[in-house]
DNA sequence: CCAAAAACCAAGCGCTTGCTTTGGTGGAGT
DNA sequence: ACTCCACCAAAGCAAGCGCTTGGTTTTTGG
């Protein structure tokens, strides 16, 4: 498995070790109420421990929100890594990165994903900053993807706009689009594959 | 002018007025910092006068949140059907719509737009169904402009899905377009309608 | 088996929050 | 001249917040 290779890297934290539970609690929390309606008595009751007990863990409560997000990131990095990993043509590493996007966003991969957007201004600036480099990193990767497609006259806009347009529509799915509804996920990627990179 | 027109229709409050004035401030301070980190002092110490006096004016926090929100929504509504009213082609109604919307999404109207979107969750549960039925008829006015579209033959994608994409595209702008940067608002249109309603 | 380390508890401090209360002022209407 | 009312300053309340502290229990590894 993936997750226990990125546990051993040091990169993610052990989902079964008490600090694993807190994160998963709290991103839960954050999810639901949202990073400041969310109380460090909320988290600590949500893993059945005292409050004060989670800074034991974490050195404040903006430390366990930038864990989450680092997390996050690490996971759907290696994730895309792997998925591309034995594929060939252009189409089809574009169709994989929308669906291992969307997956994230709708929390196939844990909850953490979704926070970036939603939760970020909460974060301290050098938390944004360190978040900011490995964004960075992962947008490049789709970037590069959409630059071999127009190089190769699948796609003729500008990589630059197309990839802030899918970024855009992707991220507003978690709006809408529900898992487990009439459409699947397949159908999902489909559509906006058709609508943003079909040649014509 | 519009807005004079709407304040006499009780659907704005006269910008000039005390209330209104503590409105933008109340606004500006919500986008930059966020609804939760906004304290009441800092809207008071804002326009001048003491935390208390606020309640003059609004029954709580939330509701001066609730009213910016409406008020946003009633102006870009009164500016859509305008811009649309004397326009005859679909294709140019897609340009102007979209334009509205981005020009709404960039605080041309105001900021209040902008939180829309992102401070949604710390409304009420009566404020957030109010706000949804004025949101039922933004969202009809664009689907129906993609419903005729399709039937033009102008797109080939369900408009229930074009509009969702849209929708996520120009949201996702206010985190990477800047006015006054070297792509003008009119290019920026340009690029996304042809991503998304171009026939093929 | 036992000491070290990790995890947790009980209590509460210092501060900020949204909101209230009270007491007043100035200006428009009659 | 009088009333009324929109408006505001000052002070403060009750509640809740993140976080600290000192000490206890639980787990772990040699």
């Amino acid at each position: 498995m993936l997750i226990p290779q990125l546990v051993s890297e040091g990169l993610l934290t052990e989902p079964n070790s008490a600090k694993g539970r807190l994160l998963a609690a709290s991103a839960a929390l954050f999810k639901q109420k949202g990073f400041s309606r969310t109380t460090v008595r909320d988290i600590a009751a949500e893993v059945g421990i005292l409050s004060g007990s989670i800074f034991h863990h974490f050195a404040n409560k903006e430390s366990i929100l930038r864990t989450i997000m680092l997390e996050a990131i690490y996971l759907v990095l290696a994730r895309m890594k792997l998925t591309i990993a034995d594929l060939d043509s252009c189409e089809d590493k574009m169709r994989a990165l929308l669906r291992c996007e969307l997956e994230a966003i709708h929390g196939l991969n844990g909850i953490g994903f979704t926070l970036l957007s939603a939760e970020w201004r909460f974060l301290s600036d050098e938390s944004q900053s360190e978040i900011l480099k490995l964004r960075g990193e992962y947008e490049a990767f789709h970037r590069n993807i959409y630059t071999e497609a127009k190089s190769l006259g699948h796609i003729n806009v500008e990589p630059f706009f197309i990839r802030h347009f899918v970024r855009g529509a992707l991220i507003e799915t978690a709006n809408w689009y529900h898992l487990h509804g009439d459409l699947p996920l397949e159908g999902l990627v489909e559509q906006i594959y058709l609508t943003t990179a079909v040649k014509w």
